[in-house]
DNA sequence: CATTTACGTTGACAATTGTAAACCATAGTT
DNA sequence: AACTATGGTTTACAATTGTCAACGTAAATG
């Protein structure tokens, strides 16, 4: 693995984060507390998450005493956005509609995000295209190099 | 970590799978230039994902004479599903329709996606509630052992 | 003040992933 | 038959991640 592919978060790390956004900040002693309510991680895990989120800058400290105050550097919905849209940057282009159909009908959503969604697809319907292209392959070269599917 | 904890598909493998779903099988070779033509891969690296991927058991093999012709195991869209469901799993309730929002806002769909997400919405929409709770803290916890946010 | 407690820092270790070279057997060529 | 190209298998190695224990110091308590 090549240095610096610095993926912003692991999973683990991830869990922690939701705790500090959601508190809008907490010391290591109310992040573990709230933690091992949901996962059977040891206290030295946790702190070893935290450190990371803070290498990482995910997470920034205020001394407060000896102890440290951890704070989110990035609000938990542009975190989220990025991870959503790191991993829909690389589906297949043509199966997205599908994916998000699914996640519309599985997942639950307030009437006012669903008012919005509404408004937007109008929008959107104006000047959407009939059909969305594969872009799993690179096509122009596909034709050429190999095959049929073309 | 734990054996066995075995993630599905890295985001290499999944580039590999892109093409072997997209041409429905191919050779190692066939993979091997089309990858290259995307990415600065050697031969080597990619033979090791094809390896790995078999091993996952996200491909099979047909053999034809000695060379080997390389079948996914599962559909692309199964495995989109997964990996997009399995990330929004651990992502806060609350602020997911926001997300998906974005998602809507930010991809093209096609017509007739638009057009089934719109018909979904209008059966949501009957339904839905007012609003949908924060999941990042065990609450009911929460508001015993520590603070305020209740 | 001595002791315990809290908490940040270091060190550890196995598994996963990105990346690739080396090796080996077989099929096609000369 | 000898040689080369093709393609699968092994080995390698650094970085990331999941998990912790041990350590050291400052704070709180008896």
């Amino acid at each position: 693995m090549k240095k610096g592919d610095a993926t912003l978060m692991s999973p683990s790390e991830w869990e922690v984060m939701r705790i500090i956004w959601t508190k809008k900040g907490a010391s290591s002693t109310e992040v573990i507390h709230l933690m091992q309510l949901k996962r059977a991680w040891s206290e030295s895990t946790i702190k070893t998450l935290l450190g990371r989120l803070v290498e990482k800058k995910m997470l920034q400290t205020i001394k407060e005493g000896r102890r440290f105050f951890y704070q989110p550097t990035v609000t938990e919905s542009d975190a989220m956005n990025k991870v959503v849209f790191e991993l829909f940057d690389h589906l297949c282009s043509m199966k997205k509609g599908t994916v998000i159909l699914k996640l519309l009908s599985d997942l639950t959503f307030s009437r006012a995000d669903i008012k919005k969604m509404q408004i937007l697809l109008n929008e959107k319907m104006k000047t959407a295209p009939v059909s969305i292209t594969c872009d799993c392959l690179p096509m122009n070269e596909v034709c050429t190099v190999h095959n049929e599917d073309c």
